[in-house]
DNA sequence: AACTATTTATAAGA
DNA sequence: TTCTTATAAATAGTT
């Protein structure tokens, strides 16, 4: 629709590609407006040009067209828009905030601090918790430390055995092996030293 | 632009106005193409029919062309966009979810559970602690007996006073008000029952 | 969904 | 940018 006939593709020189976009934006917002009253409708419309300029038309707010878009969007896929994504997250900050702050007082309570608003009940029930807790953990060391000694011991009689046969390996079967061990297996220590000396 | 000129207002006849909505939206849609092509623009265009219809075309992705219009607009006014105001609050809720399980964990170790991946070190450091919460928390308990005491030992003399203001209301200045206490104020009941079978 | 007379948009030029 | 104008394109009313 001009002097001549074009065919549809971008426009390279830098001018003639401004004045053109100049002209259209007019009359497509323009054609914009005019579908929008005569058949009723609701558009939005969003022109960025290639110098970065924005041009826009909506015919209600630009935010309710793009809402209503979103929502349209939502029903055909299950994603979310970024604005009830937002108001979800920040529910689910608002819950583990929450959570947090009880823990923390419970914590508190536990760490004997802020008691002033307790009952005696309640620092009973405390009292009590912490016992078993207790009770628990000792009992949870006490395993610990009774692994510990098992384990150096098992270490203990491997070295001992080490020894007597390195024992053995030095002085041949002229010594009884029996011999080497002259302060017996509670001094490892000891018998490092007299394998170590020894090789 | 056909065979008769129009006024643009809306189209009353349902009809003629969705015929007028198919023809027009197609040369809208075709020109927003164009401009897009021949401008290189960015343009994005959504339209809803008088019937609810969606219909759009965007150059990019509508998403990309929203938010370049969202931050467009954020320039302008200082408003947050909500796609990232959904960020915000996503690292908001992260930081809280992870020092809520960090405390979480802490507490079941109080509680006496999950101490299998605690070492000696670590269990005695709890139990100091506990041990530590424990006599916090007796001395509170202590605290809040004592005063209990305290005031029911007040409120017992209080009570006593009154014993014998009634008492010699009752039997006047005949009786030697002293010789009504018969238990000593270690058993106000006694007092009380008296006062009331009194009455 | 076609047709077509007419209006409207716009390409090129000034 | 804006105006002009020849012409392409869109479309209102009709079939």
């Amino acid at each position: 629709m001009g002097r001549g006939k074009i065919v549809i593709r971008k426009i390279e020189d830098t001018t003639s590609r401004q004045v053109t976009f100049s002209k259209r934006r007019n009359g497509f917002l323009k054609k914009a407006k005019e579908i929008a009253i005569l058949c009723d409708a609701q558009v939005g419309v969003i022109i960025f040009s290639s110098t970065g300029k924005l041009s826009e038309f909506s015919s209600t707010s630009m935010k309710s067209v793009i809402q209503r878009y979103n929502i349209s969007k939502e029903e055909n896929n299950q994603l979310l828009n970024s604005e009830s994504e937002a108001k979800l997250w920040q529910r689910e900050a608002s819950v583990l905030k929450q959570q947090l702050e009880t823990l923390q007082e419970t914590h508190r309570h536990v760490m004997g601090k802020e008691l002033s608003n307790m009952g005696v009940e309640d620092l009973n029930n405390l009292e009590n918790q912490l016992e078993m807790s207790l009770q628990s953990i000792r009992l949870k060391k006490e395993e610990l430390l009774m692994g510990e000694i098992q384990d150096l011991t098992r270490k203990g009689s491997l070295m001992h055995q080490q020894n007597i046969e390195l024992y053995k390996k030095i002085y041949g079967t002229r010594v009884n092996a029996e011999n080497c061990v002259i302060e017996e297996n509670d001094d490892r220590g000891g018998l490092m030293n007299l394998q170590l000396s020894q090789l």
